[in-house]
DNA sequence: CTGAAAGCGCTTACAG
DNA sequence: CTGAAAGCGCTTACAG
């Protein structure tokens, strides 16, 4: 077995005790009498290397308790193995869920996940594709469009594939897998216009650096609009994503005489739907019977609050499967095709809402 | 100017239109008419480098939308400005938080975070904490103490310092940044134990590879102890954290006559309360006044649920911060003393809780 | 303050 | 199937 020490005689060979060095390739391949390539390729190419030679090395790399060095890797090969992906924030549980889906795909195929929050700051977002860029992400998964052109640009220049998730526009210049929520909130809007009613308000979060909003605020304009029923401006509220916000602006909007207030509320989300509902409990009004509301999102609560709050499920999780897994067919052909996907939410009627009341 | 062309020509320099290469720093460093050193400085240490100089670099640098790449320093400079975190899953906003926290510590610092999820499975963490060594990860942040002791014995020998977050225990081996849960849960207990209730019952989360849980039950336990009240086993329901057996769980135990019933119900998380909630409903039972009930976490519903759920905050962002701060300052010093923090959770009295019922 | 040059730990044509 | 060797893109003693 040949044991010619390697070339160069490192701190690792010293007499004994010296600081103990990191553990490398090298050191295995003298370990297990072979080449650097030959231990490269036992891990990276296995079916290309002779079985016994193959166990030799991979029990001097045990033996040695190697662990190998990503950055080596990627400078030598060009391929860094890590994917990128930006989202609004974790403070979410529809994002969170996104990102274990892609954690899990992405796993699989011997990738890991940079993550990158932007706080809805598309500046931020821009600087993360930055340092993800300088990473190496090879694919990264972004959500929405609402980002600089630079940072599309940034991406297309340095040929890293991407996917737009959670947003699917028909006319998007994006690869996008998710919901086209102005269509979304226009069929809830229909729903609630066959059950009768007619005196609509909606309250939603804000639009800013959110087209989601604005378009989910758009379908329940137009459908209104297609009735012959505007949404006037005094009966839109929007701000702080926040419950007690929705209360407030609940029992405002329904100040009005019983014949003359809205029916139908329709809220960019389960969280100021709920909130309106607390609102609406201290005006002693009684959802599904004196009004109806609606979110989106059908959080683990949407079900649980009494009477059960009629909302959209999206399903997020499948967002994250699907956009992990073109990303990971992307990564190398630049052919394609690839197409957007649209996930289609579920309308989950439940207890709050009803026919509209008599009059 | 010194304008000498690279001793190794590249494709870079090909005609024209040939396939466009990677900008390198070199590149930078030619159009900048300084040595590859001088790059470097400008970017690293630019104090260190003249004024006039370093203008000029930072100029090529921008003219060729020059990326550094973080292969190529981490292997010259053996820092990659990696740390990596480890939590079980981000389906629940404690671990959200943290990870949020940690986030824009790291950030700030020119760090970035790997994150890994183990699901509640300690292999799973064993592996990703292997990969986040493969990745090179300078400093780790793990979530609780149920690990297998090799993960512990990688991090030490590979001298990669480390963090255990969310939980604190006096004679851990590890630097904690977190709450005492056993002595939570005794604070809670003995609050309801004043307040005169002297029948427990208790609704807990799965206790398998979460010594958090195992903690609170203890703490449950020790106080009643100590007030002479045992807990007897089938007044305590351990199973998973889902509102709905909660629900059914609460309708069995307080299946008994009135006289012989809980009057006290600990439950291990907001969650569960929540849930429990929704059984006493069922059965027409008010929580605050027929029976107590309490949660931890206090989750953003645990105040708006009503009667409001006297429950206990953790601040998790606080503890992402503070876990951050501290491997920032260790990264680099293998001295120390490095010591561990408590954070005492904040009791949350509302109207889920009151004086146990007269008989 | 600046530069020439070695080297970080891998992979991969290329040759055998 | 295996090995010798060049090279990936940076940083950093070292010398001036």
């Amino acid at each position: 077995m040949t044991d010619s020490p390697s070339k160069k005689t490192r701190r690792l060979r010293e007499p004994n005790g010296g600081a103990r060095k990191t553990v490398r390739l090298e050191d295995v391949a003298v370990l297990a009498g072979v080449s650097t390539a030959t231990v490269s390729r036992s891990i990276n190419e296995p079916e290309k290397v002779n079985a016994e030679m193959r166990k030799r090395v991979l029990d001097a790399a045990a033996e040695l308790g190697w662990i190998p060095n990503a950055a080596g890797r990627a400078l030598a090969s060009n391929r860094t193995h890590i994917v990128g992906a930006i989202i609004p924030t974790l403070d979410a549980e529809i994002f969170a869920r996104q990102v274990s889906a892609m954690q899990s795909v992405f796993t699989r195929h011997g990738y890991t996940l940079f993550l990158g929050c932007s706080n809805y700051d598309p500046m931020a977002g821009y600087q993360q594709v930055r340092a993800m860029l300088t990473r190496g992400v090879e694919a990264l998964a972004i959500v929405g469009e609402d980002h600089p052109a630079e940072l599309f640009d940034l991406l297309k220049h340095h040929r890293v594939p991407y996917v737009v998730t959670y947003t699917y526009r028909l006319d998007s210049p994006h690869l996008c897998i998710g919901v086209d929520h102005r269509k979304a909130f226009r069929t809830m809007t229909r729903r609630l216009l066959e059950m009768g009613h007619r005196r609509f308000a909606a309250i939603f979060q804000p639009t800013e650096s959110n087209r989601r909003v604005v378009d989910r605020i758009h379908g329940v304009a137009d459908e209104l609009g297609d009735a012959g029923l505007p949404l006037p401006p005094e009966r839109l509220t929007i701000g702080p994503a926040d419950m007690d916000r929705a209360a407030r602006d609940f029992v405002e909007l329904m100040a009005g005489r019983p014949d003359e207030r809205p029916t139908a509320v329709v809220c960019g989300n389960d969280l100021l739907a709920i909130g309106a509902l607390n609102g609406a409990r201290d005006l002693g009004l009684v959802a599904g019977r004196d009004f109806s509301i609606t979110g989106f999102d059908d959080l683990a609560l949407a079900s649980r609050i009494p009477p059960g709050l009629t909302t959209q499920w999206v399903d997020n999780y499948r967002i994250g499967e699907l956009a992990a897994g073109k990303l990971m067919n992307m990564i190398g052909k630049s052919d394609g095709p690839f197409e957007s996907a649209e996930l289609v939410p579920e309308l989950r009627l439940r207890g709050s809402s009803g026919p509209a009341p008599s009059p």
